[in-house]
Formats: C-alpha cells, sequence, structure tokens
DNA sequence: GATGAATGAGAATTCATTCAT
DNA sequence: GATGAATGAATTCTCATTCAT
C-alpha cells in the first residue's frame, strides 16, 4: 500500500526530474506520506532508485522475451507483437519505461545499476539475435548477419518508445508499426506494394 | 585557449559522470587552471554546459545536413554516408556525442535546453523525411510513408552510435554498415542477395 | 516487573554507549518491550535517564555513609570497609556505577542532574571529611587538615572504581585494598613494615 | 590562524557541552567563520573531535613525563612538581583538559579514541610505577608495591585535576599540595609534624 | 495496557559561487 | 586576469515521540 504509494512517486519524479534534481521531500509529499516513511521502506535514495529500475527493467524484459518465445506465429506477427506491446507497456508505465532508456546519467556512475541494465539490455538482445538466427538458418529470411538483423529491430524498437517518453510523441498507431515491419520485410526498394 | 581547455574538461567530465557528479572543481583541475577561472568564462555551471551541449548540437547537425544534401549521389551512397560520418563523430567526440544523446536528466528539466535539443533533432528528422519522400516521389523507392521510412532510419543511426557511447560497443565497421544498408534497401525477405 | 527489565536494559546500555548512542529502540528491544511501552513508564528518554541515575547515585550514598556512620570500629577498619564495599558494589553493578561518575557529557548540560550529582558527592565528601575531623580532633591521626585527608582518600577510592569501570581493570582484591590503607596510614617513607 | 580559531572554539564548546551536544553551527558561531569553512580544515565533526584530544593528550602526557624524568631532585620535590603542573596546566587548559578526563562517552564509541587515551594513561601511569619502583629499590621508600604506590598517587592526581574541571572547585594552593605530599610521605598515622 | 508504523524537527555535510589578493 | 579560501543555502538522513489499533 505505502510502498506502492512511494514507488509510483518516485517513478514519477525521478523520470520527469532526474536523480538528483528530485528532493526525497517532493516524494514524501507525492506519495503523501510523511518524509520518515521513505526510510522505514527504503534505507536510502539510492536503494529506493535501485530498487525501482530494477523492478521496471525486468517487468520490461520479461514482457518482451514472452513475446519473443511464443510459438506456431510467423516471424512478421511476432516482430509486429513485440513492438505492439512495447509500445503499450511504455504508454502505460512512462515514467518506468524514461527510467530505463538510460537517460539518467546517475545509473553511468553507479557501476552496480550500470551492470543490471547493460545485462538486461544484452539478454533481450541475445534473445533478438537467436529469433533471427533461427529465421536466417531455417531460411525464412534471407541469408545475412543476424546481429546485424537484431541490431536494425532493437534500434527501431528503442526509437519508437524513446520517441514517446523523451519527446513527448504520440503512440504510434498500430497501423504505423504494420508499416514499419512491412518496411523492414519487403526493404525500401521493393517493387510491388 | 584558455576557454578550449576548459570545455574538453567539461565535456569528458560531464558525458562521464553526468552533470550533478560532475564538480566545478573537478572541471577546474582537469583543465589545469583555478576554480574561480571558469567563472571568467562562463557565468555558472549551467551556463557553462548548456554551452558545451549547443556547440555539440549544432556541429553535429551540421554534418548530418551536409550529408543529407549532398547532389548527384544515389540515396543508398547518402544514407551510407550519414552513417559513416554519424558513427566517425561520434567515436572522435565520445564526450560531446554523450550529452547530445540526451542521457542526461538535467536537460529534461532545463527547458531551454530540452527545447533546442528536441528542434535539433526535429530538424535533422525533417531533413531526413524531406530525403525520403523525394526517393518516394521520384519513385526511387516503393510508395510508402515517408515519415516511417525517415522514423526507421533515424532510429537505426541512433542505435548504432548510442550503443557505442552507451555501452562502450565497438565501432561498427565500413562493411557493417553496408550490410545494414543493404538490409533496409532490399528488406529481410529479398530472394537474392 | 517491565519497570525493573526497561531500568536495567536502558542502564546497560546507556553506560555502554552513552546517552546519545543509545536510540529509544535498543532499550525496548533489550528490554524485551514495544518502544511505545517505554512511553508508558517515563515521560521521556530524558527521565528515564535521569530516574536511572538518581536511583544508582542514591544507593551509593547510602552504601557509602553506612560504612562511615559504623561505630564502635577503628578508622582503619571504616576506611578499609568503604573502599571494599564500594569495589563491591561497583563491580556488581558496573552500569550503573558508570552513569555516576560523569562519564556521560549529557549530565554536565542537563543543570538538573548536574546539581544532583555534584551535591550527592558533596555529602559523600562531608561525611569523609567529618570522620577524619573527628579522627584529628581525637589525635588518632596526626594534626592537620582533615579536608586534605578526605580529599586524599576520595581520590583514592575514585580511582580505583573509576579504573575497573573505565578502562576495564580488575577488581583489587582485598589484599591491595588492605596495602592501599596501610601506606596511607604510616606513609611512604615509614621505616618499618 | 582559521585552524587556532576553530579549535579553541570547539574545545570549548565539546567541553561544556559533549560530543553530541555541540553543533557544528556552534563551533562555526563562536569561532566566527562559516559553517563551511570546518570542513576546509577537517573532513567531519569526528575528525574534529579526535584531533582536539589527540593534541591535548599528547601535550598532556609530555608535560607529566617531563617532570617524572628531571635528575636530581628529591622524589618528595618530583611530585611535588607533577602534581603543580597537573595543575596548571589543566587550570589554563579547562576545555582541552576536560576531553581527556573520560568525561565524554563519545569517547567510549570510538574504539579508535579508546584506544589512544587508554594508552595515553598507561603510559603516564606506568612512567610513575617506574619512578616509585627506582625509590623502593634504593631504599629511599618503604619496600612495598610500587603499583599500590603509582594508583595511589595517579588517583590523588586524578582527583585534583578532576574536581577543578568537573566539579568547578578552585586551583588548590601551593601549601595544599604540599600538604598532600606531605601527607602521602609520612602517613596519617605520624606521631611528629 | 501494549504496540510499532508514521512523523517531522533538527543535524551533518556538500558544493556552486563570491571576492579579496 | 587568475586564484582559491570562505561561505551558507540546500539536502539527506536520524530518531524521539505520538497515536490509532
Amino acid at each position: 500500500m505505502k510502498t506502492e504509494q512511494i514507488l509510483n512517486a518516485a517513478a514519477e519524479l525521478f523520470s520527469r526530474k532526474g536523480y538528483h534534481n528530485t528532493k526525497m521531500k517532493d516524494i514524501a509529499d507525492m506519495a503523501e506520506v510523511g518524509k520518515g516513511t521513505l526510510y522505514e521502506y527504503y534505507r536510502s535514495k539510492d536503494e529506493l532508485f535501485k530498487e525501482l529500475v530494477k523492478v521496471g527493467a525486468r517487468r520490461y524484459q520479461q514482457l518482451t522475451e514472452q513475446q519473443l518465445n511464443k510459438e506456431g506465429i510467423t516471424l512478421w506477427d511476432k516482430l509486429q507483437a513485440i513492438l505492439e506491446h512495447q509500445v503499450d507497456y511504455v504508454w502505460d508505465n512512462k515514467s518506468f519505461a524514461f527510467l530505463l532508456l538510460g537517460r539518467e546519467s546517475y545509473i553511468i556512475t553507479e557501476s552496480e545499476l550500470y551492470q543490471f541494465l547493460y545485462q538486461t539490455g544484452e539478454e533481450i538482445f541475445k534473445a533478438m539475435e537467436t529469433v533471427f538466427q533461427e529465421a536466417v538458418d531455417s531460411r525464412k529470411i534471407a541469408p545475412g548477419n543476424a546481429t546485424v538483423y537484431a541490431k536494425i529491430f532493437y534500434g527501431i524498437a528503442t526509437e519508437v518508445v524513446s520517441s514517446m517518453v523523451l519527446w513527448g510523441n504520440n503512440k504510434p498507431s498500430r497501423e504505423e508499426i504494420k508499416e514499419i515491419i512491412y518496411t523492414l520485410r519487403f526493404g525500401l526498394e521493393r517493387k510491388e506494394l
């Protein structure tokens, strides 16, 4: 209950103003608890922040891997689903998501967090790579470097959510996502639409 | 001279440790000037930081638009050139680049900077959009939404440089970039290599 | 019952860690009661501490004056008895004793306590002075300043117990105490042993 | 200069109000410097306090051992000189002296300081013991336990200075000190004055 | 009566900025 | 111009005390 209020307030403020510009007093006020109460639940500002990032990262990762592991659906539907779910998740958890996109320099300094986020990103990337590798191996897509394919897709996915979170862009429509996948599938120089 | 030393030290430190973890004393020490001297050249820490970001953003923008405006070269060579130049620029100016990728939450808070970076990004994006629109209009590439095309390319470009700066990835080889463009051109489902 | 537990825990902790380093939570934990319960019995941390010191000081004073008022025993046996009893008392009540030796700076600040301990000490001292004065008057010991005699004895007595409490020295043996009295009686330059 | 002001203010306040009741703001105000200035000279409140105690203890020890090592002077003059010098030193440095008498519970908690003061006391005690042992060996005083003799003298010396510092007693006169030594020399039961 | 979750006043410490030299 | 000692506003965190259960 109280934990919930605190985490939500903290996520909101940290993502909007960054680690150093968010004061414990602000969090307490927004969570409608006393300053001291924060320390009943989290040993320090650091710990609160780390908790937040870790919880968020884990959820995000689960979500993505869930989509990647779906069986019996074409690669294109899978990619479509990943983008859609990421967009939905990020849209609904803007403040959490912000923390995960590495926009907070505090993360860089705290090697524990840095490692954590690095690994999370790496794992997601590896999972994507595997999917592409399998598609190459089973000749579902053109032969080529699965890592490059993964990097392209990862880049697009990141850009799509970043632009929402960072620059306040609109949530891309299902249609738009479909176009992205379509383009990725047949290339810019495709002849037929 | 002094300005040079100060800006370089500041860029290095801000990008490595973030705005709030970089102390004026640190900058003075690394620039090998007195703490007071910083204030001879910049009214405040804020101003120094802003200066840095603006200088960097302007250079980056120029570089990109230069590539986009080149005449008499195919779209593919143009895109290839953009990626290559961005990679080179970022590689050589890691510390500046970092500041531009919006990894510093301080930027979010300072609406002047936020506006500035938003517009810079927007301008680059618009320029790209125009290029793609022209290519669509002149039937050099498949008909479709030029905005989507631009977003894809922008996402890939950002990811490529981000991963270098943020996660310390290697500089992608010319070969790798070629592959990216190639994939983008013919799509993942292309039949012939 | 509860009062007992609380006072014992408090004495133990205050004497070991001092007023400010002892937290109400610590006392509650050691006394195996809830934090709120402390406030059922004592209005505040201050009051608890004062109570403790007062109880201890009164006991100590009683003990000493009892010995001083014993009739029909030689001065030397009386002094011997005082030292022995003080040593025993302090040994058995190390934590209480500590508080009485004025080792806690909090006492200095709280003028009520300061006054109290000052008076207690003064009373003990006066009682000793009287004993020595009577001994001088009745020519049992050499003529001289009874105040000086009292100060010497008081100093020795204090040092003996302080060293136990403060520096963890061993409890001095009955033999050792006898030697002290003996030396005080015949002086360092005595001829015969 | 500034260091001087700070140390004096700190000694005064720590000794009057104890470690925890002395606030850095108080010290800064009394020293007539800014709060931040304290931290230019001492890393923390702890360090400032420790510095103070160590400086004081070293001075006190030197003074005492100087007296103990004087050659060509009778034992009695030596003891007289020790007491006189201690009284003078403490009178002139009441605030420093207070810290050394172990009246501050903070010291107990900080094992580094505790060790330090314990050793300083021990060294002084050992030096006294040696003096008495030599006097016994050379038959200048009665055969007996030099440790007991030292303990008696140490106790008296401590009491004399403690009473000045702790209870605000007057500075004992030269005459009074002489009486103390005299009593110690010939004992309470001496026949001739 | 007993409890401990919640609270906020109060303290140590940091660091951008100033200004006398 | 250059410097760095001095400053105090601002921030994190602690813990005695309260009060609803």
